[in-house]
DNA sequence: CACGCGTGGTG
DNA sequence: TCACCAAGCGT
């Protein structure tokens, strides 16, 4: 399974670790790690949840809010839902923090707060894939888990020169990245496979003249380095429209709705408005003189939206009051809609 | 299994 | 400006 050129390769990539490590709150560092230092399930499982598709400078400051408010899991576990929505609001993948929360709740209730230590345990939990299963069993309890994620695909790709496509040929890159996986310290070394794919072997420009393993990478000696991974072409995002209605009560309370669970935004707080489509009907959650205040694009994974805002002054029952309506509890769009809605007011009303 | 699901940074 | 991309998961 391993010859020489993936053990060189394991080696390589362990030693470049121990001098270049990236250093994030949730990780114990090489030399903590050697000094017996363990992370903490917990925090390992929190982090690899927000970073799913999302970037570490976009996590860090979250990572850090909930784990000084909620710094265990039976903590998380016994917060209300609305709190966690609120804390994770502007992350996005809204999917994950409904995930979190049942998962703690498990995890608290079921398991006594500790985390399963193998993956096959660990993907049973709610929010819990083959990735982060993997990175939780590696990184939290040191087990030889295979650890795939869109930088490990990329380094695979690159260092045996693999030229079919994603999404097709991810179950041999899993099988390369196997190979790859060694047996003592397989926790630094998927952290390892991260921060190279995350720092030198980069989507574009990778940095191959300080890359650990260039002499044993077949997509550098190929050329291709900068090609690799070939992706299927993504089909285009349509546009669809839509309204917002933003309304302000005397006292500054606004009319908010919490969204359904499923589907976009599930279970964020959002104002009333329209469907979004090619050509929405505007619907006014009540009759009033409404304006238009402005409108926005903004980009979801799958379309394109342009949402026209428009705003009124009045009062209505079940209004937040303005002490408790705080925008960055929303998520982004409809922190978006709240700038333009705003600005429209108190122009209007100096 | 292909698709639905957010957002901010970047070239 | 805008398409692409990032530590994927659930259905």
């Amino acid at each position: 399974m391993r010859d020489g050129k993936e053990s060189r390769i394991g080696t390589a990539l362990l030693a470049w670790y121990d001098r270049e490590a990236r250093v994030m709150p949730w990780r114990t560092g090489p030399e903590a790690w050697r000094a017996g230092e363990r992370p903490d399930p917990y925090r390992v499982w929190l982090s690899e949840v927000m970073l799913q598709q999302t970037t570490v400078a976009a996590v860090r400051d979250y990572f850090r809010r909930f784990t000084a408010r909620w710094p265990d899991v039976h903590a998380l576990a016994a917060a209300a839902d609305a709190d966690v929505m609120a804390e994770w609001a502007g992350l996005g993948y809204y999917a994950r923090a409904r995930n979190l929360l049942k998962c703690a709740r498990v995890v608290s209730h079921d398991l006594d707060g500790r985390f399963p230590e193998t993956v096959e345990e660990l993907r049973k939990l709610p929010g819990i894939g083959p990735y982060t299963a993997g990175a939780i069993a590696a990184i939290a309890f040191d087990a030889p888990a295979v650890v795939v994620d869109g930088n490990v695909e990329r380094v695979v790709a690159r260092i045996f020169a693999v030229t079919d496509p994603l999404p097709g040929v991810k179950p041999e890159l899993t099988r390369l990245a196997e190979c790859l996986t060694p047996q003592e310290r397989p926790g630094c070394h998927a952290q390892a496979m991260m921060d190279l794919g995350a720092t030198i072997c980069s989507p574009r420009n990778p940095a191959c003249g300080l890359c650990p393993v260039r002499v044993d990478c077949a997509g550098y000696d190929a050329g291709l380095q900068a090609e690799l991974p070939r992706k299927a072409p993504k089909p285009e995002k349509p546009v669809r429209r839509g309204f917002a209605y933003v309304a302000v009560g005397p006292a500054g309370g606004v009319l908010l709705e919490r969204r359904p669970e499923k589907g976009l935004l599930g279970g964020t707080l959002g104002f009333p408005g329209s469907d979004w489509c090619e050509a929405p009907d505007p619907a006014p959650p009540f009759a009033a003189d409404w304006q238009e205040a402005g409108s926005l694009r903004h980009t979801f994974t799958h379309f394109h939206l342009d949402l026209t805002v428009m705003v009124a002054r009045a009062a209505r029952p079940g209004m937040t009051p303005k002490a408790q309506f705080r925008p960055a509890d929303l998520p982004t769009l409809m922190r978006k809609a709240w700038n333009i809605a705003e600005a429209a007011i108190s122009s209007q009303q100096g």
